[in-house]
Order: C-alpha cells, then sequence, then structure tokens
DNA sequence: CTGGACCAGATCGTCGACAATTTTGTTGAC
DNA sequence: GTCAACAAAATTGTCGACGATCTGGTCCAG
C-alpha cells in the first residue's frame, strides 16, 4: 500500500481551481471552457466536469450556453451597475449587522489592525496594496456580520470586481475618498451604531459605483 | 413525421416541474430526492437529472450531500431569520427602484388594481386571498425596480415563505397592518418617494420578520 | 471578389454500465 | 429485548461510447 493511485480530486477542489484561475485572470472574461480539456487536466470523466460547470454557473461564475457550451462569465456596464446598487444595501447591512454585534476583543483588534493597514498604504500611495487590504476589510465586517446569506448574496454582486481590480481602480484621490469611508466605518462598528455604520457604508459603495459609471466604455469588453 | 416519438422534454420544464412540486408541497422540506425515480418519471436518463439537481441546489431549492443525495431545503428558524434580514433590505431597495422609476400608466393601474384588491381580502377578512395577492404585489415590484440582481436575490431569501404560506400565516389582525403598510409602501411609489418608500418596505418586512421569530417550534420542522 | 452550399472536425447531449458507498434487513449472542 | 456483526438491497459516483449539434473551412457559381 505504499503508491497509493493518486488520491481522487474532490469536486470542491476543482471548483476551487476553476474560481482562482477566473480571479487571478488566468481565464478570461468571455473565454469559452472546454469540458474535455478540464476533464483531461484533472483527470477526471467529461460528466464530473459538467456537474461543476452546472454548479459554477449557479455561483455565477460562468455562463451556460445550451449546444455550445460555458463561458467565463462576462458582465455588460449596465449589469454591473445593477448589481452595484445591490451591493450598496448588502454591505450596508452587513455593517449594521456588524455595528449590532457584542465585538470579541479579537474582531475589535482585527479591525483596527486593517484599518491602520489601509491608513499606511494610502499614506505610502500604494493602491496595490491598498487595493487588496480592501478586500480583507470588506471581508472582515461580512465575517463579523456572522449571516451566511448575506455573505452568500453579497458574493454573487462582487463577482464583477475581481475583473476591475486594475491597478488604475484607484486614483491617489479616489483612494484618499475611499478610506475616508472606511474610517467611519470603522469606528461607527467600533462604536456599537448601526445606523451610522449602514450609512456610511452605503455610502461607500454607492461612490465606488459611481467610479465604475464613469469608467470608458472598453474596460467592459 | 405523423408520430413524432414524444418530444424531448426540456431541461427547464423538468426544473420547473420539481420547483412546482416544492412550492405547491409535493415535496416536502427535508425529503430525499432519488435519481432514478425522477429520471424514470421524466423518462430521461439519470445524468440529466444529477445535473438539474446541481442547478437547483444553485437556485437554493435543494441540499446535496455526498453520497447520500439531495434533499428539499429545509430551513431552520435561526436562518429563516437570517433571511429576513436580507430580505428586509432588499425588498425595501426593490421598493426605492420602483419608486425611481417613471412609472408608465400600465404600471400604476396594476400597482393601484393590487392595492385594491387587497384592500378587499382585508375587508372581506379572507386570509388565503390576501395572501395570494401579497405575493403578487411583491412581484410586481419586483418587476417595476427592473433589475434582475434584486429579483435573483431576492427569490433566493424569498425560499422559506412558501413553506410558511399556511392560512394561520396571518391573523386577521396583522392582515390588517401589514397591508396599512402596504398603502404606504404603494403611495409612496405612486408618489416617486424612493427614501419613504424603501423605508415603509425595510420596516414592512421587518414586522413580518418578527411575526415569524413569534411563531412557534414546531412551524420549522 | 462575394456569398451560399457543402463537408469535416470539434464539441456538446444523452444514455447505459459498472464500481463505490450507504442503507436496510437478518442473524445470533448475551 | 438489545446490540453488534454481517449480508443483501438500494442508491449514488464515475466513466466511456455514441449520436446530435455547432464551427470553421473549402469549393463553386455568379
Amino acid at each position: 500500500m505504499d503508491t497509493k493511485p493518486a488520491a481522487r480530486i474532490s469536486d470542491s477542489a476543482i471548483c476551487d481551481g476553476i474560481k482562482t484561475r477566473i480571479h487571478r485572470g488566468g481565464y478570461a472574461p468571455g473565454q469559452r471552457l472546454i469540458e474535455v480539456d478540464l476533464a483531461e487536466e484533472f483527470s477526471v470523466g467529461r460528466g464530473r466536469i459538467r456537474e461543476i460547470f452546472k454548479t459554477l454557473v449557479g455561483e455565477g461564475y460562468l455562463e451556460f450556453i445550451k449546444n455550445r457550451g460555458v463561458y467565463v462569465r462576462r458582465f455588460t456596464r449596465a449589469e454591473i451597475l445593477e448589481m452595484g446598487r445591490v451591493r450598496e444595501v448588502l454591505e450596508g447591512l452587513a455593517a449594521r449587522l456588524a455595528a449590532e454585534t457584542e465585538l470579541t476583543v479579537e474582531q475589535r483588534a482585527l479591525l483596527r489592525a486593517l484599518q491602520n493597514r489601509m491608513d499606511e498604504a494610502e499614506a505610502s500611495n500604494d493602491v496595490d496594496r491598498y487595493n487588496s487590504e480592501n478586500f480583507q476589510y470588506h471581508a472582515a465586517i461580512c465575517a463579523i456580520a456572522n449571516n451566511r446569506h448575506v455573505e452568500q448574496s453579497l458574493a454573487r454582486v462582487r463577482l464583477p470586481l475581481y475583473r476591475l481590480q486594475l491597478p488604475r481602480s484607484f486614483s491617489s484621490d479616489s483612494m484618499a475618498s475611499s478610506n475616508r469611508d472606511h474610517q467611519v466605518i470603522t469606528s461607527s462598528i467600533l462604536a456599537g451604531k448601526p445606523d451610522a455604520a449602514e450609512a456610511a457604508m452605503r455610502a461607500h459603495v454607492h461612490a465606488g459605483n459611481q467610479h465604475v459609471a464613469r469608467l470608458a466604455e472598453e474596460h467592459f469588453r
């Protein structure tokens, strides 16, 4: 029993692999994914890949066209703006729930640490780092909110953001403004003020959406 | 070409069939669905049923457990309350978007007609009819909001409501209170007041959630 | 040169067969 | 009667094969 025949790969591992590539840009928006290619790559049958595709379609990553296969989902500008409005209220709710929570010392420390890191990134004008910390910050608030359905619904409407994670996504100005929002949100949550936290978060996401609305058309194809 | 061999049933038709049964109670929450049974019933292969299951899992109707099959999704009280909070903000957003819309005459007429019907149901104390009109009313607002992602996200968090669609779901008192909310929402949308419409809708759904929170534990198993 | 008809290759759709796993049923000891 | 161990049945997991559909290229008429 020394040479196990390469332990069978799990469905979720394959799912994660595909998601990661989409996030990282290995698969481009609109790209067609060929069943047999992935089947060979992961050394599984085509049927399993097919089922995994259906799952990923359900999560909003892929688009399915009958008899034509699946494509990495591509969002139009109008669609991204529609999702943006949903994101406003959901991120707002997450902030509210976080502010309603009796925070643990670890949670308080985490929020402060993330805010510090964003402040540093802003001070050193490091847009990439700010962007990355920004994602973690929103994820942390979502985790503190502790509502699986908020998290799940948010995940869907956040999908287009990964694609817009370009260096140009934040200018120096917009980064400063974004971080001012964050500071208000952070302190509102730490102070346990749900109304303030939600309002600040909604305004914050709304501003981000207007930024998207002003982007040139070429960003969306 | 006289005897077509029973035109092949489409995936979406099968999906709808299963969904309908879940809504109508033909399949009970927690019930296990056997692949081969459905395959035979619809005269298709098991693989297709399997893929359809994955799709329905993605939409929140079914739950999948490896090596054990799929079950009609069952929600705990805590989960329903979590979903309720999401519903608050999403229904609120739908009302806001509807109020932001330049309504057509048809849309105005539809809203008024639905409100009238609910008023009638309330006046005649017809809980079942009120319940049914209530669903249509919320659907109509969602349609006017005209945001596919609001609709999609809402569909998920509305799922537990179908199950609670019992006659006892509204008492005479709560029906009156619910319809007062509706009247405020309706007039706010007709008057084009987004803030008022959203606030009223949020309060309305919030009240409904508190009603759920007070239900006895037996309703959730 | 343009466009439509046709053909060949690539890819998807569906099914049935067999293996793996879980569930159910039975037996027997205590 | 209760429980464990085992055996049988039911159900799910996986794959490969075959037909159906789509894609892209070629050829020929105009």
